[in-house]
DNA sequence: CTTATTTAATTAGTACCCTAATTATATGTA
DNA sequence: TACATATAATTAGGGTACTAATTAAATAAG
């Protein structure tokens, strides 16, 4: 079946994606998801966690355990909130900000590859078509 | 950037459907890596770990951990090889048979509402492009 | 025959990601 | 003001997946 194909063939480029990601990112000392998380913060920082959370479409959990090892490695510094005392915003420490350009330069290498030999033209359908299944799964 | 585009709605859509998937999975008391392994044994069974490591895409080491959960649930049990005595081989219990065809019922399922409005013909080029590029980082 | 090398599986340790329950602060209502 | 409710973050606990190191058995080489 074509369609059991498709499901299965993208797991295998996400796991492959994920994987060789990961491998390019040890040489900077940061994991797959952490990246996910520096991602944002690159974008815009100040975000209180529950923001982050949301942005990175994972549990405030997993956020909370995400921050706590970039704070240990020093990446990220947290403050609490004055005005509300429950919530967390988090900032990049200058290391955090030197990460962002090598980073970005694996990201960027990683896609290349991944959509050599794709033309123009076809990107905009897979994209469209991936929005598609994007929105009829969320 | 639409090739960034396209990799985040890569990573979004795995997650999502990883996500769905898992919360479908919890009434059959079985996690989404597990089904993994047992779509392999439903194909074949009495393979070694270290075949079933390569069927999945996975280190041998996250085999025995799933594998020992899947023998712990009572849904595989595992007999050594009396040839070769490193060798492990894997089958199902008559428990592990009864899941296929639920299990299957919900990946179907699952995979119908992901390309819900996706014509035939964007469904084989889709998987074309698909598999250029699972070719493009393996 | 003995030693070295290879191979299958496991263990230890780390990170990711989830759910459920808990803590602490803020806010709405009687 | 007092109590109930809501919200942000955390903790506890389980499963997925990886790397590096180890164990045990098989095979190759001297």
């Amino acid at each position: 079946m074509i369609e059991d194909e498709i499901r299965i063939l993208l797991d295998k480029i996400c796991a492959r994606t994920r994987r060789n990601y990961s491998e390019s990112l040890r040489q900077y000392n940061i994991h797959v998801g952490q990246d996910h998380a520096l991602r944002q913060l690159w974008m815009e920082e100040g975000m209180t966690q529950f923001e982050l959370s949301k942005r990175m479409g994972c549990e405030p959990s997993t956020t909370t355990n995400m921050i706590k090892k970039l704070e240990e490695y020093g990446l990220i510094y947290r403050t609490r909130d004055s005005k509300d005392r429950r919530v967390i915003r988090v900032y990049l420490t200058p290391e955090g900000k030197a990460l962002q350009e090598p980073v970005q330069e694996v990201w960027r290498m990683q896609q290349e590859k991944m959509l050599e030999g794709i033309l123009p033209e076809e990107r905009l359908l897979l994209r469209r078509l991936m929005q598609q299944m994007h929105e009829n799964i969320s």
